[in-house]
RNA sequence: GUCCCAGUAGCUCAGCUGGAUAGAGCAACGGCCUUCUAAGCCGUGUGUCAGGAGUUCGAAUCUCUUCUGGGACGCCA
């Protein structure tokens, strides 16, 4: 329990009480013993007509109980104890599933538990408060951000969400790249658009920053100090602008990423671990974990061992560290900071680095599986049936705050988040600022506005929600299918978060807050909620108030916002 | 050449630790506003799950292989 105020949700329970009573069967038609039983799924048919639940017992224990399956299947359902776990019907079908059909009175009880829980309806302790380290967007500080660092913000931050809301104690983590040669470059392109607002002729350097956001910096350089910084000497100017230019990108990066309701709890930069002494002790503690070697005039880690293409170097032959040497230093440090699990979100470019930061975890003694990798692959952006395209060299590129500003939040959050991290994303922008049945963010903020309006009217008659347990409040009267089907879905919330948080998988979350929706919808269509039968008006006022709580927080998860008007 | 990701309905994608007749949204067509918001609902059609072979009682899912698209293969960061 995670500071005591979790507890099994009541589908969690029953689903529980149905495995508890199917393995009770399974020994008491003596198919075998408790510990013969193999791994089988419990789930929820997607044809209805398989009813509520199905499993695939029987097949499982075809081999153990060398009989066939349709023969174990009527053994256990004979077995089965079935009032005990809610089941009003079980029937064998197919190779030998057994299907069971609920006695769905059960399920009025969980709008109590989301109604007493809130916010925190859908927590679970799937996570046992495992300490975990989530880094992601991580972009050099030389520039705006862009599409790809925006899904990963986005997936990043709906994934920290689901974690923290699975039982995980979760810390989001920025690492700053505030070391390297792209630095002294930021610090040179700031120059040269200094010296050019200044009138001079001064040109950009090889591999410079040609961002809109480092010309104003020279301008407002140039309008502020006038000629202050030429007359400097050339190392005296160059540290300035070096400093300057990290301050204001990175109090850029903090203002479009909050905007982008984006927080992270660690800034981390990458000269805090060099000044720390950091990265010579880890080439220390690799070589002498025994993996270091001198080749060709430089220092290499022998990566290979864990599974790597080729070994890597750490130091090079002109004594520099390569940017592979402080990252370990940094992953390192992340672990000695307690995390029993890190989870690193990059671009589909990074890939090829994964297997040798995993090898040079596995040198220093960890799993491999305590460092996990997400892979967002690409994103396209379409406006007007075209594909925008981009140009790093003159620093055209559609950025996150070009978004927020022309889609709006609440539109690119989803859009970002609506897709596994494996698929490339097309990112249709005249789909998502249209206002449209077309955009399924509306749809479901659509259906958070309705309820909230239903709840509103309520009120407005003078029909407050009774505390649950006032006898005067009878959900059994929730009874029609569309109820019954609201009912089971918000009672299937934690276990979604569960999986969600297992899979790493925070797109999950978006299909269900649409499935929820729409639910919802074809309920609102199909029945009026305030009418002149009073004790049925407030049953369901109770059902919407808990439909509504459950879909604000799906949509708090991935970070759009939950409308009560639109 | 090696490695990674993808290839599923007209389009965009779920499903992938093997399970029943492969799903959703959009697009198309036909209905539904005297009613708590029609940004909604109801109904209709769609598939060689890229191709081939294998493992299995059972494969979109696992293995091998071919093809196509994208990405990565630095003593760059």
């Amino acid at each position: 329990m995670v500071g005591g105020y979790w507890k099994m949700n009541i589908v969690e329970k029953v689903k529980e009480s149905i495995i508890e009573g199917i393995k009770q069967a399974v020994v008491k038609a003596g198919l075998a013993e408790v510990e013969q039983i193999p791994v089988f799924v419990l789930e929820v048919p997607k044809e209805k007509s398989h009813g509520d639940y199905a499993t695939n017992i029987a097949m499982q224990l075809a081999r153990v109980a060398k009989k066939a399956p349709r023969q174990i299947a009527e053994g256990i359902v004979e077995a089965f104890d079935a009032k005990k776990a809610h089941v009003a019907k079980i029937e064998i079908a197919g190779p030998g599933f057994i299907n069971l059909f609920m006695d769905q009175a059960y399920l009025t009880d969980v709008i109590a538990e989301v109604l007493a829980s809130g916010e925190s309806y859908g927590r679970t302790n799937f996570g046992n408060g495992t300490k975990i380290n989530v880094e992601f967007v991580s972009a050099n500080p030389t520039g705006s951000l862009h599409l790809g660092h925006a899904r990963g913000a986005a997936v990043g931050d709906a994934l920290c969400n689901v974690l923290d809301m699975a039982g995980f104690d979760v810390t989001r983590e920025y690492y700053i790249n505030d070391a390297g040669n792209q630095i002294a470059n930021l610090a040179k392109s700031i120059e040269a658009r200094y010296m050019q607002a200044l009138g001079k002729d001064f040109p950009m350097p090889e591999d410079g920053y040609h961002g809109q956001d480092i010309v104003e910096f020279g301008q407002e350089l140039a309008a502020e100090s006038g000629d202050k910084y030429v007359l400097m000497s050339e190392e005296e100017r160059f540290q300035f602008f070096r400093e300057y230019g990290l301050k204001k990108e990175l109090a850029k990066l903090k203002q479009d990423l909050q905007d982008f309701g984006v927080e992270f709890d660690v800034w981390f930069s990458e000269t805090s671990l060099y000044e720390a002494g950091a990265v010579p002790e880890i080439v220390e503690k690799l070589r002498e974990c025994g993996y270091v070697y001198e080749q060709d005039g430089a220092t290499w880690l022998r990566s290979t061992e864990f599974g790597d293409d080729k070994d890597r170097v750490l130091i090079k032959n002109d004594g520099s560290y390569t940017y592979l040497t402080p990252d370990i230093a940094y992953h390192e440090n992340k672990f000695s900071r307690g995390y029993d699990r890190l989870i690193n979100i990059w671009g589909a470019d990074h890939h090829g680095y994964i297997p040798r930061m995993k090898a040079a975890m596995q040198s220093l003694g960890h799993d491999a599986e305590q460092l996990h990798v997400i892979i967002n692959q690409m994103v396209s952006l379409f406006q007007g049936g075209e594909k925008v395209k981009m140009s790093k060299r003159t620093g055209k590129a559609v950025t996150i705050r070009d978004l927020m500003e022309e889609v709006g939040l609440d539109a690119t959050r989803y859009f970002f988040t609506m897709r596994s991290s494996d698929a490339h994303l097309d990112f249709d922008m005249d789909l998502a600022v249209s206002q449209s049945n077309e955009n399924p963010v509306f749809y479901v903020q659509y259906a958070h506005a309705r309820m909230c309006s239903i709840l509103r009217k309520a009120e407005d008659e003078g029909i407050s929600l009774k505390d649950i347990v006032d006898e005067q409040v009878d959900l059994s009267l929730l009874s029609s299918e569309k109820e019954l089907d609201l009912l089971k879905k918000i009672g299937q919330f934690p276990e979604e978060i569960s999986l969600a948080a297992e899979q790493y998988a925070p797109h999950r979350m978006v299909r269900y807050v649409h499935e929820l929706a729409s639910l919802f919808h074809s309920f609102y269509n199909a029945a009026h909620v305030i009418t002149e039968d009073k004790a049925l008006t407030v049953a369901r006022l109770h059902l919407v108030k808990a439909v509504q709580i459950t879909l604000g927080n799906g949509l708090r998860l991935i970070g759009v916002n939950a409308p009560e008007k639109m």
